[in-house]
Parts: structure tokens; C-alpha cells; sequence
DNA sequence: TCCGTTACGTA
DNA sequence: CGTACGTAACGGAC
């Protein structure tokens, strides 16, 4: 058996790279006094674990404690698997690294139930993000493996592995992202970046234990049940429209080679091109003036809209129809499996704030929702109809509740309008009356206030961003303040508490790092984070109730189904139920619908409050 | 090939 | 003192 010999942090390390079957003993004997806790990690030809029938191959598979792992090559003859699989039963504890990808791996490649591992399994991104979940963008760690190792183990190590990817890029002439399935399994850095990895997990999870406040200690379960619920969601998929898929395909193209040829006409190659763009206007008598941030001439919708020159508008349209068509008609087609479902990634502990994010195949959370021509893509299974599920006013709600503000929970218990009511107390009731019918004539200055507050913004936002008067914003924001002091408080308290402690908890009892310079931001991580935590314990009361089949995807305060055809209305308002939850005695509640076969058909529904 | 910037979609 | 994301295209840096 070939050893590879190396470092981590000074301290010495063996990888056992096992060559012939007879080295198999060993691995057993490894594995038998490493039951405890073991670190585990596959490699694979991609991340597409769905196309298993198709050319999708587990590679190697690693175990590992602190400072010793093997390499099982699993590629290549059944009694490799055979051993990975014997030890994945054997381990009474498990550790990786992003584990729901390597369960995807067992259950496609050795048939091991992602449920199985699940119950036994820790994931060092998870408690990763449970101690400090910022970014590298937020001045945090990031939950990669490789920014992981940087940051928490030792950096020197961290950089090696990541130029390591690049030697390997270049000795199969590749590059990063291509390099995986064609890399020969002997190659020495593969093996040794392949068997770092479990001792890496092994060590992060001993790292982050010990790390994790307190009182956030009881979200370690709480995190790993919620990603093995929307893992089995990644793994169900959900079914694609080929043929509308293929069709908007086609359409979008027409269009943008229509537009992109208006734009050419002008001298615009690249209708993404601020530079040519500016250029072109410039030939045509029009100058633009306005400046970004880092001072380059904007091009955006916003100034060219209002422009009356043909050219703008084919250029609009041109990068409209071309971004729609690459980002979810093109891309949803890529990740396409045999079966014709898709199955976007969800991260179930993503954001500074714990919310969860969606990618790969196609960004669920931000599916266009102004018109319904990309959600028709998407498909309820045979026999049945599209069903969303979402909760009514949850960030506002959320505020009132853990407040504990009066008026603001009058509003919500009394089933009174909260903007117009703000907007009342920023603008008097002269021309209206509470109860009268119709509302307040400033109401649109009341919603934004309500809303931009709860996230955190001031009078400029409202100004800006909901096209209020300067004058009217500073007005109500004020007034905002003065007329919910349970607010005010709140925000105060968790301001006090983020520059005293450099963070705050949430609700359930979530750290959350707050920027010294932007303590104002507490409030809304309090709000989001909490939030966050009602959609998740909903997801677990859907799961418990036998719902857990039915579940597409979580998209914020929301949850997609695919619910049987003659039982679908009776189905989502009892999920509805099981998802609504009462905080300090405020409901929030859970309003079902259900549509035809698509997604884009709720959209359509005549009641449909979207 | 990588990465910062800009733009635009969502809750 | 708006917050949190993902994706695409461009264009400079390497």
C-alpha cells in the first residue's frame, strides 16, 4: 500500500492509498478503531450526482480522522465500493464536508439511503456557519473547505490546496472546473488533496464544537435535520416542460438576433457593452451623464428607459431576452436527468443571517414573478397540480411579535392596514379617517416606510427606493419611530447588544455577527434570521406530517409542492396548517394555493394575491 | 483564466 | 446609514 507522507498545521500526516484488495484489511482495521467519529469525502467526475445513468462516476472515496485516512479508488472494481459502503454502515458518527453532496454520491452510486446517513451524520459547513456565517465579502470566514481550512486551520494549507486544483488543471490540460473526470487516479496530488479532505472535516467539527456559543449549541441538530430535508428535495427534482423549455429557447433567440441587429445598426456589437453603448449614444447627439459608484457611466434599465431612441430599446430588449434565455431556460435544460427533472442545489444555511439559498440548475428564489413565462417551465409530477404556500406579512409580523410593540400587534390582531396606519401617524387623519373605507391618501409612503425600516434603511431608502418625497420620508420614518416604541427599543437593545458583544442573537438563538460600522443592521438580521427559522421549523412539521414527498422548494417565507390531483386543495390548506406558527401570540399565517399542472399557472390564478 | 464591477431578478 | 442572495456579461489583470 503506497503511503503519501505530509503536513497539516507542522503536524505530520499519512494517507494510505489503497492499490490492491489485499490492502483492504488495513482500511478495515481503520475503520474499526476510528467508529467513533469518522471524516469521509468522495470524489467525482462533476457535481451532476443525478446524471448516475448517464456519465456521472464516484471516483475515490476517503476516510479519515485528525492526522491518518485512506483512499479507497471506488472507480474501479466493485469490492473498493463494497469496503466505502461497509464503512459508511460501520461508522457510528460521521463528519464531512458539505455532506448532503456525498450522500446524493452513496445513495446514486452504492444504494445507501441518504436517511441512514443522515441520522449519523455531522457537516462541518453547518457548524462552520453556526460559529461565524459571514462571508469572506462580510469579513467573515466562508463556509468553502478550502476558505475553512484558511481561517480556522492553518492558511498556508488552505493555499496550497486551492493551487493544487490549478497544478492538475494543467497536467491533464484542463482547467479547474474540467479537470475532475479526466485526472488519473494515481496522480500524487489528487490522492493527497483527496485524502487531506476527511482529516480537514475531522478537525473543523472538533474546531467549531468547541467554538459554538452556548446558546447556539441547539441549532446543531436543528441545522442537520433541516438539510437533510431540502437534500431530499434535491434529490426528487422537479419535472421539466422540455417542450415549452425548447420553445422559449427559440423565441428568445429570434428576439435578441432582431434587437441585437437594431443595435448593431448603431454601431453596438455588444449590447452589454457600457463603453460601445456610451459611444453610440454619443454619435446620435445624446450624452450620458450619470455615474456609478466607482464612477463609470451608467447604462442600466433605469437610464436608457427613459430615453426615446430606438437604439435603447433594442438594447433593453436584446440583453433581456438573452439573459432570460441563458439563466433559466438554457440552464434548466443543462441540468436536465434522464427522468426530465431538474434539481437545483439548495444550501440550507447560507446567508449572514441563516436564509437559505438556491442555485445550480436554475435560481429558484429569483424566478421573474412580474409575469409567468419562466415559471411554466416547471412542472408538477403527473397527476398532479402546482402548489405554493406562503406566509402573509411574516417580516412585519415578526417585528410586532418580538417587539412586543402595541400598536404594531394591534394592527395585525385587529386585521388593520399597518401602512395606512403609519401613514396616519406620519401625515394626521385629516383627509381620512381609521375604518373609513378606501385609505389613507399617503398609504404608498406608509408601506415603504414600514417595510424599509424593518430591513434596516432610513428616510433615504424610502426616498430612493419607493420614489417618496424627501420630505414626506424623513416625515414618516420619524413618525415610524415615535409611533411603534416597542421598535425603537428593540433596535436599540440589539444595537447595544452588537456593539458590546460584536453580534446579537436571534429568536432562536442564532449568533449572528453585526459590522461595528453598521450596527444598524441588527434589527433586520434579528428579523431575517428568526423568520428564517419559522419556514424551517415548518419544513419540519410538513416532514413529520408525511408531507416531506410533496415538497419541491423553500424560496424564503415560501414552499412550492407538487401535490395528487384530486387531493390537492385539501392537501395545501392542511399543510398551510401545519406550517403557520404563533410567535408571543401573533399568527403567522400560511395562505395555500393551488394551481393547474405548472408553476407559472398559480401565478395565474385569479385570486392569486402574487 | 480569474476576478471585480455593474445590472437585474427575488424575499 | 436597506438586507440577504444568484447569475450574466464585460473587460482588465494575470
Amino acid at each position: 500500500m503506497r503511503v503519501i507522507r505530509d503536513q497539516i498545521k507542522g503536524q505530520p500526516i499519512q494517507i494510505h492509498v489503497v492499490e490492491t484488495p489485499d490492502d483492504l484489511p488495513a482500511f478495515r482495521d481503520f475503520v474499526e478503531s476510528n467508529r467513533r467519529l469518522l471524516g469521509w469525502d468522495t470524489e467525482t467526475t462533476g457535481l451532476d450526482w443525478w446524471n448516475w445513468d448517464r456519465d456521472f462516476r464516484v471516483r475515490l472515496a476517503q476516510f479519515g480522522n485528525a492526522s491518518e485516512s485512506f483512499v479507497l479508488p471506488v472507480e474501479l472494481e466493485g469490492v473498493y465500493a463494497s469496503a466505502a459502503k461497509w464503512a459508511l454502515g460501520a461508522a457510528e458518527r460521521l463528519v464531512a464536508h458539505n455532506g448532503t453532496f456525498d450522500r446524493h454520491v452513496a445513495k446514486v452510486s452504492w444504494g445507501v439511503p441518504m436517511e441512514y446517513l443522515a441520522r449519523k451524520s455531522w457537516d462541518s459547513k453547518l457548524t462552520g456557519h453556526l460559529v461565524d456565517g459571514r462571508g469572506v465579502k462580510g469579513g467573515g470566514p466562508s463556509m468553502s473547505l478550502e476558505d475553512q481550512v484558511t481561517h480556522w486551520i492553518d492558511a498556508e494549507d488552505g493555499k496550497r490546496i486551492k493551487g493544487s486544483k490549478a497544478i492538475m488543471a494543467k497536467d491533464v490540460k484542463a482547467t479547474t472546473k474540467t479537470f475532475w473526470p479526466i485526472i488519473p487516479l494515481d496522480h500524487p496530488l489528487y490522492l493527497l488533496y483527496a485524502g487531506v479532505d476527511p482529516m480537514w472535516t475531522y478537525r473543523l467539527l472538533l474546531i467549531h464544537w468547541r467554538k459554538i456559543k452556548a446558546r447556539t449549541k441547539g441549532l446543531i441538530p436543528w441545522e442537520h435535520q433541516l438539510a437533510h430535508i431540502t437534500a431530499e428535495m434535491e434529490h426528487r427534482g422537479v419535472l421539466l416542460d422540455e417542450e415549452y423549455t425548447k420553445k422559449c429557447i427559440d423565441e428568445l433567440h429570434t428576439e435578441e438576433e432582431k434587437q441585437k441587429a437594431i443595435a448593431a445598426a448603431y454601431g453596438v456589437e455588444k449590447v452589454g457593452s457600457s463603453n460601445q453603448i456610451v459611444a453610440a449614444l454619443e454619435k446620435e447627439g445624446i450624452t450620458l451623464t450619470e455615474k456609478t459608484s466607482k464612477g463609470n457611466i451608467k447604462t442600466g434599465e433605469e437610464i436608457l428607459g427613459k430615453i426615446d431612441h430606438p437604439l435603447c430599446g433594442a438594447i433593453l430588449k436584446a440583453s433581456k431576452a438573452s439573459k432570460q434565455r441563458s439563466t433559466w431556460f438554457e440552464n434548466a435544460l443543462k441540468g436536465m436527468d434522464s427522468t426530465g427533472r431538474i434539481h437545483p442545489s439548495v444550501n440550507s444555511l447560507e446567508a449572514r443571517t441563516s436564509r437559505m439559498s438556491i442555485n445550480g440548475s436554475f435560481a429558484a428564489q429569483t424566478i421573474p414573478k412580474g409575469s409567468s413565462y419562466v415559471r411554466h417551465m416547471l412542472l408538477a409530477e403527473p397527476g398532479h397540480r402546482w402548489g405554493a404556500i406562503d406566509y402573509g406579512n411574516m417580516e412585519l409580523r415578526g417585528l410586532a411579535a418580538w417587539s412586543g410593540d402595541p400598536r404594531l400587534l394591534k394592527a395585525f390582531h385587529e386585521n388593520l392596514d399597518l401602512h395606512d396606519m403609519t401613514a396616519e401617524a406620519a401625515f394626521g387623519s385629516d383627509v381620512w379617517k381609521m375604518g373609513d373605507p378606501g385609505h389613507h391618501p399617503k398609504r404608498a409612503a406608509g408601506k415603504g416606510t414600514n417595510y424599509t425600516v424593518c430591513f434596516g434603511g432610513g428616510w433615504n431608502a424610502v426616498h430612493t427606493q419607493w420614489g417618496i418625497s424627501e420630505e414626506d420620508s424623513k416625515k414618516a420614518v420619524n413618525a415610524f419611530w415615535e409611533a411603534y416604541p416597542g421598535a425603537k427599543r428593540m433596535s436599540r437593545r440589539l444595537m447595544d447588544q452588537a456593539r458590546r458583544q460584536g453580534g446579537i442573537y436571534t429568536a432562536t438563538g442564532r449568533w449572528v455577527p453585526v459590522d461595528p460600522d453598521r450596527p444598524y443592521a441588527a434589527l433586520n438580521y434579528y428579523v431575517q434570521g428568526s423568520c428564517r427559522d419559522i419556514t424551517a421549523y415548518g419544513l419540519f412539521k410538513l416532514q413529520e406530517a408525511g408531507y416531506g414527498e410533496f415538497m419541491r422548494l423553500p424560496v424564503h417565507d415560501e414552499v412550492v409542492f407538487s401535490f395528487p390531483e384530486n387531493e390537492a386543495e385539501e392537501m395545501a390548506r392542511e399543510a398551510a396548517r401545519l406550517m403557520e406558527f404563533t410567535v408571543n401570540g401573533l399568527l403567522i399565517p400560511a395562505d395555500p394555493e393551488v394551481g393547474l399542472r405548472s408553476w407559472g399557472s398559480v401565478l395565474e390564478l385569479e385570486d392569486s394575491k402574487h
